[in-house]
DNA sequence: TAAAATTAAATTGTAAACAATTTAATTGCA
DNA sequence: TGCAATTAAATTGTTTACAATTTAATTTTA
């Protein structure tokens, strides 16, 4: 088997369908004038009130410069606050706006719409889950 | 459960293996020379001489957005040359220099290297990747 | 305690991605 | 034939990613 052959390859599939899933959350979170990544930090923030871009980074594996101008166009969207740690001036906490939090209610849907999407039985839901996250804390350790 | 909880999601661990895999071949790359999204570009053209951008795009499921710049920092570096389709003037043809030709033989460790990487069994590796086949087919039909 | 080391964000610069539009060539059909 | 529709790339503009560096605050340690 030509382990050089792009339909032998295991990576690109996870790459090809990450970017299908963002284009099928498109849609589904336009009306909220969100973007995937945008989602995502919304995400961690309706689970813990606040939260430092270092902590954020850490849930969600990105870094301080992809971060930084992410979170200031959300908070430019008055989604979020950011402001500095008064007990430790290097870190800036990061929580909701009246606005970010009454989001959540209006995104509750979304999760079971794109899963339909994905047309999996519950059961291959589960499974490749599981196997998503064995390999996920596989490629976490090799930081 | 929380739907909206990050750790119940699984597009999540789509989004950040697909990050994770391609820190892991930054390293691999980087002594050639490449970006992932440049050896993607390359192991289809191992495979076929020359092929327009719109079959490249087919292939990769990327758009003329994204190809065009990215055919032309490959141009840049002397791994590709882009030439109009003469039958059909629309039409640009990609195809391999000296120099993209020879980077096959250097790059054939990659996937082997890549794979040790990920520390799956050949059954699960197998087993993956009919799960994601299957995935990107739906995703796909979704366009 | 003062300098060195560490830490957290921000900044800089480059490369993807992709929607939307534009340009140019070809096709189809009235 | 000739003009409208279609097609293929390219362009424009915005948002992610991320390496590498910088800035500023805190900790460590000599």
């Amino acid at each position: 088997m030509n382990q050089l052959k792009l339909e032998n390859q295991l990576c690109f599939p996870f790459y090809a369908i990450s970017r299908q899933i963002t284009a099928l959350y498109r849609p589904l979170l336009e009306p909220l004038d969100l973007t995937y990544p945008q989602y995502l930090v919304l995400l961690v923030l309706w689970e813990s009130k606040s939260l430092s871009v270092k902590d954020l980074g850490k849930k969600l594996l990105l870094d301080s410069g992809t971060l930084t101008p992410l979170l200031k166009r959300m908070e430019q969207d008055g989604l979020v606050i950011r402001q500095r740690d008064k007990a430790d001036e290097r870190v800036v906490l990061v929580s909701l706006t009246e606005k970010g939090i009454t989001l959540e209610n209006e995104a509750k849907d979304i999760p079971f719409k794109l899963a339909s999407c994905l047309a999996l039985s519950m059961e291959e839901f589960i499974n490749l889950k599981a196997q998503l996250d064995k390999l996920m804390e596989t490629t976490s350790a090799l930081k």
